[in-house]
DNA sequence: GTCTATAGAAGGATAGAC
DNA sequence: GTCTATCCTTCTATAGAC
């Protein structure tokens, strides 16, 4: 059985995903959580902007460790990227597509409101860019490229998710993960051998 | 002079770009559009989610406006693609980082939470899918092509505007252009020419 | 048809009983 | 330290004066 405090943390990113930051009361917490309203304020004391950032901060730690997870699991980066997008999609569409970035609603809300939070999913996004350049650096891509092309695949995934919230259908996210893995494929390619992008090459 | 209807209009798309949906109130659109309480119902009888419609339908259709001027207006479709996205990433930066997509918050907000402003939102942006489509197979691109490459450069800016937005930096948003700028270079070259990636070829 | 006043619900936050 | 009751503000929405 979960703590009181986590019941609050896990049904609180659960609403955030699903309502946003400000879309989200705490009455609405408590009762999900099924937590009396006190307890809020007992283990966050600097009220819904507390609880906020610790769930920005958790709930993107655990989205990192998730992704990295079937990163990781791909026989190559370039298939890894692949599986990242299609198991993204398959979420999707499984969770009547509520279940995608669980910080995007709440970075754009607060990105000109709230410097507390806004920094909050800067340093998330963060964690997310080292984590994708420190994979693609391994695959021999050299540094600054690597960095820009974790930048890339991750926003390609937030437009993605974007787009496929917006329209119930995977089919933008499906075009974002085949991008991705193109985008990829071209820069793992040793540097000083000729890259076929047609399949049959002329001159 | 503008009407006070179309002040209530602009006010609330502004107010929807800094605060989004939720956290706009109807009490801060009038006292910032200089307008009597009751002219809200007045011209908007459904109350805030008719407001929002239409605000969501109107912003779209400018916003596809300004992003089409730029886009023909480069010397070709990879010089306009490329023009859009530095554009995108100077407004950025001389607004303090508030002016982005106009609908991208509310579409993550309402994703999940309000059917109308969801197919609101959704209807836009295949507005925009559309628009870019026809300018690339215009260009040559083929139609399944053609539609996969727009939702990818869409993507693209969406998700450049997410992180740079949280970073209040434009790294972001250029490594975005430069992807989506090579992206749709790869795909305007004619098919059966090899296309070179790497400056010197081999083979 | 322009504007004010207010209703009724929901928001965040606090005090204090136990 | 767990929980309840309540405060004050803000929200959307409506009624009705002018």
């Amino acid at each position: 059985m979960a703590t009181t405090k986590e019941r609050i943390l896990d049904t609180t990113a659960e609403l955030f995903r699903r309502y946003g930051y400000t879309g989200t009361g705490l009455k609405q917490v408590v009762a999900d959580a099924a937590a009396p309203f006190g307890s809020v304020y007992h283990f966050f004391p600097g009220g819904k902007a507390q609880l906020g950032e610790e769930v920005i901060r958790r709930s993107g730690a655990m989205y990192l460790d998730l992704v990295l997870a079937v990163l990781d699991g791909g026989a190559d980066v370039v298939a890894g990227v692949g599986d990242v997008f299609s198991g993204a999609a398959a979420v999707l569409r499984e969770t009547d597509y509520v279940d995608a970035c669980p910080i995007a609603t709440i970075a754009l809300e607060v990105a000109s409101s709230n410097e507390v939070l806004r920094v909050a999913t800067a340093e998330v996004f963060d964690t997310w860019v080292a984590a994708a350049t420190d994979r693609f650096e391994r695959a021999g891509i050299a540094a600054a490229p690597a960095r820009a092309l974790a930048l890339t695949v991750i926003e390609l995934l937030e437009g993605g998710f974007l787009l496929s919230r917006a329209a119930r259908t995977t089919e933008a996210l499906d075009a974002a993960g085949a991008a991705a893995v193109a985008l990829v494929r071209l820069a793992v390619t040793p540097p000083g051998q000729a890259t076929r992008v047609t399949p049959r090459g002329a001159t």
